[in-house]
DNA sequence: TGTACTGTAATAAAGTCAATTACAGAATGA
DNA sequence: TCATTCTGTAATTGACTTTATTACAGTACA
């Protein structure tokens, strides 16, 4: 996975944490992330299916923080985004007359595994205040 | 960073651990991963750079391990096959002239760098004689 | 009721990754 | 010596993925 979204993502929240209360347009957004403002409503609308942003229609609408920074863990931004795995997906199919090749997936999906824990425990322990505390 | 290029590179040294002292010629290899024999050279290319692996060119040629599988540490696979940020690259290029979108990239990194460490720690580890034990 | 937003679909453009083709060079052994 | 079987590598194509763009309906406001 290399996800492009998950940067997006965090900087669209980082955005609304930093301007705490105010409505945010897409088009703001974008222009600060300088990418597409659809994009920006596509992100938004993922986050805000997981609960971290609540959104206005209509004119003088936009979106803000569904609940505070510190209550916003790294870990649900991940898993916010998150779709393939880590390492990379082996949508390899190894011949499965090898030895090797029959049973390499799985060993390689525990270790996966394995390592997807070391790094939400990291994420889990980073809220998203303390992402924007570092700012100055 | 989707990455598959991680258990691509993991499966060709699995391969070689598990019949350690023989040269595997890449059609062999290909056949087990079920990939293309050049991408397979490829990738023993790259690891042969990071002295992982060993090649013998020419008729009966091939490769092998260049040193035994319980001295090559998972991390060391990983150090070779990445290239991009683990949560993806911001290859986005942030207003700046906004105060979020000008810092930003420098607290994703920090960020990056922390989890990476953690993703590194569980890596080093494991050897590959470890992975391969795993196979019955 | 015009304006400024969101929400979303559909399409196009750009970028990435793997497969394929091609071929030179190296080692072997008949 | 020379055909064979490998590696090494470049170049091209094709498939897929991601992002940008266009378009437009719906909503809220003033």
């Amino acid at each position: 996975m290399n996800n492009g979204r998950f940067p997006i993502s965090l900087h669209i929240l980082t955005l609304m944490a930093s301007s705490a209360g105010e409505l945010l347009s897409s088009d703001y957004i974008a222009g600060s992330i300088n990418i597409n403002p659809v994009l920006v409503r596509k992100e938004i609308s993922n986050l805000r299916n997981f609960g971290l942003i609540e959104s206005k229609e209509g004119k003088n609408g936009g979106s803000t923080l569904a609940k505070p920074a510190d209550k916003i863990r790294l870990s649900e931004v991940y898993h916010a985004v998150q779709q393939a795995s880590l390492l990379g997906n082996s949508k390899n199919k190894p011949n499965p007359d090898c030895p090797i090749g029959k049973q390499i997936n799985l060993h390689l999906d525990h270790l996966y595994e394995d390592i997807e824990g070391a790094l939400l425990h990291r994420l889990e322990k980073m809220s998203l205040a303390d992402f924007l505390r570092q700012f100055q």
